[in-house]
DNA sequence: CTGAAAGCGCTTACAG
DNA sequence: CTGAAAGCGCTTACAG
């Protein structure tokens, strides 16, 4: 009964190829050719097959073809949390590039945990993924053998070099929170405080804490070991609790220096609540140059990160390399310093 | 040459599932089932079968897998933007739920562009996936019927309840506006404007803004075409501009409504800067409750989107629907008022 | 330029 | 509980 024809079926057998075939009466290789090959079939052919997809509205299943072809169209991206904007948009943006040359996106959020990320990338390649992007620089030890096994092209992104090989696409980190400190120095700050949110595996802002610290070092200042509050979470909460410590064990602090713009806008918040003067009485930078930062009270001096363009060039990169065209092995982008009200010259001792 | 076994291959034949059967001494049907179903495979084959996978390292083809068993594994989600961060939220929570349920989430990103969106979800139904995440109830015309062709179980989140019969997990945003204004009619406003994002294609913004209408409406208020403006993009510059104009059009505004937070921090940024003081001589609303609404000087009062829980409950939901479960088709969850110091009572002309 | 056939790596009735 | 075989829907040498 269910096989009678004439009963409507809920879920009408899918057309396939072999369908396409028979309705423009060639075969199914010629089928296939047609369509993946337009240029080696002749005019009339092709028009005969085309006419047929349209007619029965057929679409391709990616999954058979992936499975003979060895290509899935399918590219993979593990990022920390996209509840960091700045790991929003360069998704966005890399989701973009990828749709606009035929590939659809993977993605995974490893929450700063390198076993998740190892795992998220087991799954990608059990779904014969064409191509990777990761974040940073520093994996659990087990990923990139498992990569380099499967053969499948990878870039890594927000860095702009890699110890481990990948074609990398981002910023210096630790050039640019130098440069801030720089900044902050000029102003005349000796006393400085640093928020960093590496108690996470977080090579980002171990690079930028270091950039602070090479600054500093140069200038003749030793950081003592209070002076730096270590955060897990890029949030604004955990930033706002940091200045509180900071603070308490050393009032003397006149500049703070965050590795992220949430965290520095929790620690503006707090100085405007215990009632310190923003910059009068602080100076206080933040990184990224997230939407949040300009529109903080006062908006946050930081480092412009060009999320954008770097999941843009991630995915016209990681395509060129799939297809098998040479591309550069470090791509450095420019961090701009964002100078906005949230610093000011060091408060004199009179 | 290139044949010779004692070269080592830059890249070595992937280890398939026959090879496991071959090493574990089974069929290539057992080795199958002692991985897929091991409840119904011998104690000790079983176990020869998983020294086997163990040694030789395999791992599963899902594209074969896919393509014998009609199943990817493969969930495909769609939010008009990442850069919003309740969708960035959700999509986190989505992708976390996903996983921990063996499901892979393929993202894509409409830009509130319902054509884009059907090509979207065109390419992931190519790709065989199983199910689908929609946001909101609008859509292309052709998007459904062909949703329904390949019957794919499919939810749609951030609103309640669906015109189109799709299971829906989110709030009602028309009542939560309707509560919002009801509060701001209740501290004494009489003089309102509005700043909806509805110039793009979004039914949430527009159901909020009909709950807003509504409540003036049933208040006796009628709104003057001038006192609306609509915007494009959920984004801070255009509330900024947006207040300008609406202070323009007509001076005697005391309430601003917005339908979400980024247009509503542009707002009290421009107010502030033009010298209106919040909440004195201008109270300012926003909807989502997103980080940065805490964070705006004053901060805002504003709607919370529980945007963590959509999309926690839309991978629960949505991979019971693949197994063949019943879900429950309207879902809706809290959209609390959340009251800070962006509202006030109204300034009364004396 | 076109077609017949093998094969991609699995799963799953069908027998036993 | 296990195995031999067909089949999922394509692509791609191999012949012609």
């Amino acid at each position: 009964m269910a096989k009678d024809p004439t009963i409507a079926r809920a879920f009408p057998a899918r057309v396939k190829l072999a369908d396409v075939a028979r309705a423009a009466k060639v075969s199914l290789a010629t089928a296939s050719r047609a369509l993946n090959q337009p240029e080696i079939v002749r005019d009339t052919i092709r028009k005969r097959v085309e006419d047929a997809v349209q007619m029965l509205g057929y679409t391709p299943d990616r999954m058979a073809r992936a499975l003979s072809s060895g290509r899935s169209h399918i590219v993979g991206a593990i990022v920390p949390t996209l509840a960091n904007a700045i790991f929003a948009d360069g998704v966005e943006a890399l989701q973009d590039g990828l749709a606009a040359r035929g590939y659809t996106l993977l993605l995974a959020n490893s929450r700063y945990d390198p076993h998740k990320e190892l795992q998220q990338i087991r799954a990608f390649l059990e779904h014969g993924v064409d191509g990777l992007v990761l974040v940073g620089d520093s994996f659990d030890p087990r990923l990139l053998p498992l990569i380099r096994q499967h053969g499948v092209p990878t870039v890594t992104t927000y860095v702009c070099t890699s110890k481990n090989g990948l074609p990398a696409i981002g910023i210096d980190n630790g050039q640019a929170t130098h440069k801030m400190t720089r900044y902050l120095l000029e102003l005349g700050h000796r006393e400085f405080g640093i928020i960093a949110n590496t108690a996470l595996p977080n090579d980002r802002s171990k690079a930028r804490l270091d950039g602070m610290r090479l600054a500093l070092a140069e200038a003749g200042i030793a950081l003592a070991a209070d002076r730096v509050v270590e955060v897990a979470m890029p949030s604004v909460a955990y930033g706002r609790r940091a200045l509180g410590s900071l603070l308490t064990a050393c009032s003397a602090i006149t500049a703070i220096l965050c590795t992220n713009d949430a965290v520095a806008v929790g620690a503006l918040s707090e100085a405007r609540r215990i009632g310190r003067s923003i910059p009068r009485d602080l100076s206080i930078v933040g990184f990224d140059n997230i939407e949040i930062a300009a529109e903080s009270d006062p908006p946050l001096t930081t480092v412009d990160v060009p999320a954008n363009e770097i999941g843009r060039l991630a995915a016209e990169f990681l395509v060129h390399a799939i297809e098998g065209r040479h591309i550069p092995s470090e791509t450095k982008l420019a961090a701009s310093l964002i100078v906005r009200e949230s610093t000011g010259r060091a408060l004199q001792l009179a």
